[in-house]
DNA sequence: GTTTGTGAATAGTTTCACAGCA
DNA sequence: TGCTGTGAAACTATTCACAAAC
């Protein structure tokens, strides 16, 4: 069932599965099945098979995953193999969690350099990183930088995102909850915080449904 | 067509739409088109339309809605209308960034409490709120709280869980990776930071696809 | 026996096109 | 005329059930 449009769904659900079999591996364990490791992470298990199937050749039936090899199957498919540096635009409250948040590396990011406006944050180190002027957004051109990652007040995201494009950035994660517009081929993620809690409250029970 | 059921996408994408109304509210606009909505968040005006449907009665046909009406009838749909107080337990680099957050106030969230294990911070103010000991979770009972925020290291969050539902929370935001366990009737939304900067390089040009 | 891979069935969501109201 | 509300069509995703592989 190869070569065929891969949903957006499964390529969601991927990563969790990766975080899943690298925490298994970390633990000593060599192979798992899809029943186990679907219970790990919450799901079915038909649905880490049926993704596993747009990509056909995972493994062979009647004995479960490999491991390592699905890590590196699923690193591949991501393009994640590779390891990915990043560039943190706005190094606030927010910014400066990010900074220190252990979980990029997990997938194999790095965030490599810091930008800020704030004159007093510009040329300290945060984090293993030196935070510089966001007016030397330019220079990424030359890094091999091509994801970016926009941790600035809201008003400022547009700006930023449009001085993070010319530089050559490729992949926008934002936490600006303003839609942002970029050019085709620039891909933009958006992570908002607050909304994902805005719904929290329609779901607690005593509701209407 | 009221009377049957919201579809989950529906209800994710209406706090969503509540911002751009309140944006244009703020920005002084007192009624709207579809269109024009649809045109500020980015996404296809029918979607608008369609979703504001299954709630019946939104506004009259070929007058646009009224921004005011449209926010108060979200608001209550969500039932954001009467405001919600948050617990905050785990107040590192993340959880303080979160107590700093502005964007809660927009749904009419307010942080009231924050929780932490580390003696130094316990006593401190941060944002207005006093950390406590998080052996202290067992009062939260009596505060009408029913909405928890969980910013604490991986390892931690299940026993986390285990108490503030023990407490009497019934919604959880958790920004911990790892899968939480809680008894039918509390909802658990995940925000997991990492995950989504995963896959962004599978939709980076020059991707197979 | 166990476990995967996948066609087929079901469920859910998006998109369209247009009737109906101001 | 302009715009919403919505049934129906098209599309996408989930769930099932079971054949094939070990």
């Amino acid at each position: 069932m190869r070569y065929q449009k891969i949903p957006d769904e499964t390529v969601r659900r991927l990563p969790v599965y990766l975080r899943g079999a690298l925490h298994l591996s970390r633990c000593g364990v060599e192979s798992t099945s899809s029943e186990k490791l679907a219970d790990l992470i919450g799901v079915e298990p038909w649905q880490i098979r049926k993704d596993f199937s747009y990509f056909g050749d995972f493994d062979t039936p009647g004995v479960g995953y490999d491991l390592s090899s699905l890590v590196s199957r699923v690193n591949n498919i991501l393009r994640l193999d590779a390891g990915h540096k990043a560039a943190l635009v706005g190094v606030g409250n927010l910014g400066s969690a990010l900074l220190a948040y252990p979980g990029f590396r997990t997938y194999g990011f790095e965030i490599v350099a810091a930008f800020d406006i704030d004159r007093r944050k510009i040329g300290r180190r945060q984090a293993g990183v030196s935070i510089e002027d966001m007016a030397a957004l330019g220079a990424l051109n030359t890094c091999g930088l091509h994801l970016g990652i926009i941790a600035v007040p809201e008003t400022a995201s547009q700006d930023i995102a449009d001085a993070i494009v010319k530089a050559g950035i490729k992949g926008i994660l934002t936490f600006s909850p303003r839609r942002i517009a970029v050019p085709r081929g620039v891909k933009v993620i958006t992570i908002d915080i607050a909304i994902d809690l805005a719904r929290l409250p329609y779901y607690l029970p005593s509701n209407r449904r």
